[in-house]
DNA sequence: CGATGAGTTGAGAGCAATCAAGATGGGTGG
DNA sequence: CCACCCATCTTGATTGCTCTCAACTCATCG
């Protein structure tokens, strides 16, 4: 990454690093993949970059590749004819982009910060899945996760308040991030906010001016520090978790 | 169904229907089964039959079977510690019940009519999901489309006002009804609500009464008619997609 | 015929959206 | 180095939609 620096906005990445160096490569679709399968992956992957805000493909256009995120963080949107947006899907590192059999996406694909994907070509890629149960048995996997994220999501919309639908969202993030450093989401624990409040706005099923008052609140009642407007400290993170309006104690990730 | 009316509320259905004859046989995940697939599945399958409003089974209970929606309406719902409800999945006839690899299911599962399972026990079924690939492909599709479903249902609850929810709502299921129909809604379209105004409400993210609210005023003008509370008639399909906030001229189901 | 459950309708309150100014902060160029 | 600019974020005042609480209608059923 010294000397490669993304040749073309969009352009394809020359770099190409070996699966096995790969930081997702035990999370992603690729998890369970054997050696023969990953050789299959590596012939036919390449990598895109994108810079933040940038368009990665419009709902209704021809995309040519699914991929895995490797870092950064991109937004699947819907939006109405008058304007109103939604996002419908926030993909993580080692989250699945494009979907196996169809070759246009229903929504609109934003980078929402800088992001590095892993692409394959469709017809390899669908070929594997075909010959290789493990892959597709993964890809199933991955696919019912995201479907019980979604159910999770649609409770946040249709029954939380403004206040409940921040607080929950930070959890998640907390959350993932303690799961990404492997240690427990207590005290002190600081979250980079990968959103502007537009995009969390748009996420939360609220105006970016809510998402703004919101977290103001929480603020001003000391459940969140801010340093800068997107970096949150947790104090607490129970107390946090106890303003979602979720069940439990908001416990641990497991 | 004559004279095996029902052992028990929620008992095992004697009955066994051969596969060729069941009404859901090319649309469930048995649909791309060839015969000594289906041959396994028959083997392992039974009936449940359910009441409407009776529970199938509770969040965090093990379930010890998988099924296909066979005939009726089940829901899947998640409720907060104060009670809001949530809906978060609606399955109809040829739906899929259950997760493969996990035995409890995080929702309430609720018949909300009369309701015919097909079921399959989790073992058999897994292992069957294993060895054919055909079947697991089957599943994968089944559960893209419906994460297909769960998006635009984000769209629903996070930025549509109660009307358009509304028209949205009677928009799906009279989309349904014609494919299974296999006819164009058009004009003079009868759809048969299989959900009461609350269970209504849980869906669309909305209280009982402003569910009502907004039936009568579609009725007052003139976009629906009611015959009982639970008969609706779409004289003009097209106002009624108007209505519903969707982009284009709410076409056709393909 | 009362009793029950489901649905409808009304009046009022509350929460988030809207409209409208300010504040902040990072980058650019003089 | 400072002044300026622009995007992003914050805060304020008001409106309006949906929820809440409450009464009423209607059909079904013992």
């Amino acid at each position: 990454m010294t000397q490669v620096k993304s040749i073309s906005p969009a352009g394809c990445h020359p770099l190409q690093v070996p699966c096995e160096d790969c930081p997702i490569r035990y999370r992603a679709v690729c998890a369970t993949c054997e050696p023969s399968e990953l050789t299959a992956l590596e012939g036919s992957k390449y990598y895109r970059r994108y810079e933040a805000g940038q368009v990665i493909g419009l709902a209704g256009e021809r995309m040519d590749f699914v991929a895995s995120v490797v870092s950064g963080v991109a937004g699947l949107s819907q939006t109405m004819e008058d304007g109103r947006t939604q996002m419908v899907g926030l993909l993580l590192p080692s989250d699945f982009l494009g979907r196996p059999g169809r070759d246009r996406s229903p929504y609109d694909v934003t980078a929402l910060s800088e992001l590095l994907l892993c692409c394959f070509r469709r017809r390899p890629f669908e070929g594997l899945l075909h010959s290789s149960p493990r892959v597709a048995a993964r890809l199933l996997d991955m696919t019912l996760d995201e479907l019980d994220a979604a159910r999770d999501w649609l409770l946040l919309l249709g029954r939380k308040s403004a206040r409940e639908k921040i607080a929950s969202f930070l959890t998640i993030l907390a959350r993932r991030e303690a799961v990404l450093r492997q240690s427990l989401p207590t005290g002190g624990t600081v979250v980079d906010l990968p959103l502007g409040r537009e995009a969390m706005a748009d996420y939360l099923g609220l105006t970016l001016e809510t998402v703004s008052r919101q977290i103001s609140a929480l603020r001003r009642e000391g459940v969140i520090a801010l340093e800068g407007s997107r970096r949150v400290v947790i104090p607490d993170f129970h107390r946090l978790a106890a303003e979602s309006g979720d069940d439990s104690d908001g416990g641990l990730p497991c």
